[in-house]
DNA sequence: ATTTAACTCCCTATTTATGGGGATAAGAAA
DNA sequence: TTTCTTATCCCCATAAATAGGGAGTTAAAT
């Protein structure tokens, strides 16, 4: 008979460690061997693990999942980790990737994708839930990237330096006349780089734009 | 014998909702028997509902917690409610107790802590955790809580409840059609608020509605 | 040299947002 | 009681944003 999966659980709502424990339990392959409450409970952790995978939460207080990642890289830690995100944390996939996680899962899917994601993460695999792959897909338009050779920044790939400009202005609550003017280009050619931005960025509207650079200091 | 206590549960992570399940679960007495993943799913099972205790979220997409319990109090909906809270929402115990809620217990408190506050509330006390406690004794022990903790009472002073409701949709990209929807309230409605916004923020759109809330950490 | 990406502009059409005005009911406050 | 705030709704009108389409020029890359 083979051996356990051995996983590790960080997050900080620890309701939810239990529901995943017990979700877990269903699973006569996988064994939970611990889990953490805080980010820097999993660093201390992992520096004596034996555990094959960990499951992290990005949003922690004090030291998130960001920081923990960036934390293994550094001392050169290698723990197969999938992030478990929220809705809204969606547009941090590709920090995560950088970082070297192995699966990215929301917590708003059922409790079966977990164990799928451990399966696969474990037989070398990546694993995405849907949500994931939606946004994966927005970044790689077109380009058939080998995900081991991705580009760093996305940002200024993604968008043109026009385009950026037209985001900063919008983000500067300037409208599309405003904007003409300023870059002395016709309100028409605005419109276009709006609608790029939109299609590009995939949010509704420009609110969406707004927080958008927002997210990614494009300010 | 007696009766079971039913519970139906409210979130919008279906791994949450699955781990209180399986802890429930454990539990003879007490039965879950549903679950809504929206806010507006919990408006419209509450409407014809049989349960004994509902367990909330305060923080779903759309419609949150509040919300919800807003609604309850407008419709005369009496139904015994224990909010589930994140480490950041606990400055809104006021508003929730104040809106009725029975309990109040957060997320990073072990599972047993739901069933005695299940079987508290439903005798007819009153349930909170540790942590809420604190908060309390925070807030009517001294005013001066902490200005970084608080800044919103400047904004509380300027906005009222449902223009910041308003404001935080804008901020998730929703239109005023569907933000009148999500709301219950027509959109005339929404005009109105929208331009008491700009009005009262003094910013020129809606890009810069969302950068006050931004700023504000109103989101 | 040909392709491609970026920048530019235009048309048509619909949907949203903004700006002005006013109005009513409930409730709290003075 | 009267006043004020809040929340709700409506009218009218214009400005702006969104959505689809097409198309020309330049400069860089293959």
């Amino acid at each position: 008979m083979e051996e356990k999966i051995k996983v590790h659980i960080a997050d900080d709502h620890k309701i939810l460690i239990e529901g995943i424990i017990a979700v877990i339990n269903t699973e006569e392959n996988i064994l939970v061997e611990g889990y953490s409450l805080t980010g820097k409970e999993v660093t201390e952790w992992a520096q004596n693990s034996t555990a094959d995978i960990l499951i992290l939460d990005i949003n922690m207080p004090e030291l998130d999942g960001i920081e923990v990642l960036k934390f293994f890289k550094k001392k050169g830690i290698k723990i197969k980790t999938i992030i478990l995100s929220s809705y809204d944390d969606v547009k941090l996939v590709e920090e995560m990737l950088a970082l070297g996680a192995d699966g990215y899962i929301s917590k708003d899917s059922a409790g079966e994708h977990i164990i799928d994601a451990i399966k696969a993460v474990h037989s070398g695999e990546q694993f995405f839930s849907n949500s994931i792959k939606d946004e994966l897909l927005k970044i790689f338009t077109g380009k058939k990237v080998d995900p081991k050779k991705r580009p760093e920044s996305t940002i200024s790939n993604l968008l043109t330096a026009r385009e950026i400009e037209v985001l900063k202005l919008i983000s500067k609550e300037h409208s599309s006349p405003e904007i003409a003017e300023i870059l002395n280009i016709s309100q028409s050619t605005v419109d276009t780089y709006r609608k790029n931005l939109l299609k590009k960025t995939n949010v509704k509207n420009s609110v969406g734009l707004a927080m958008y650079a927002v997210k990614n200091k494009i300010l």
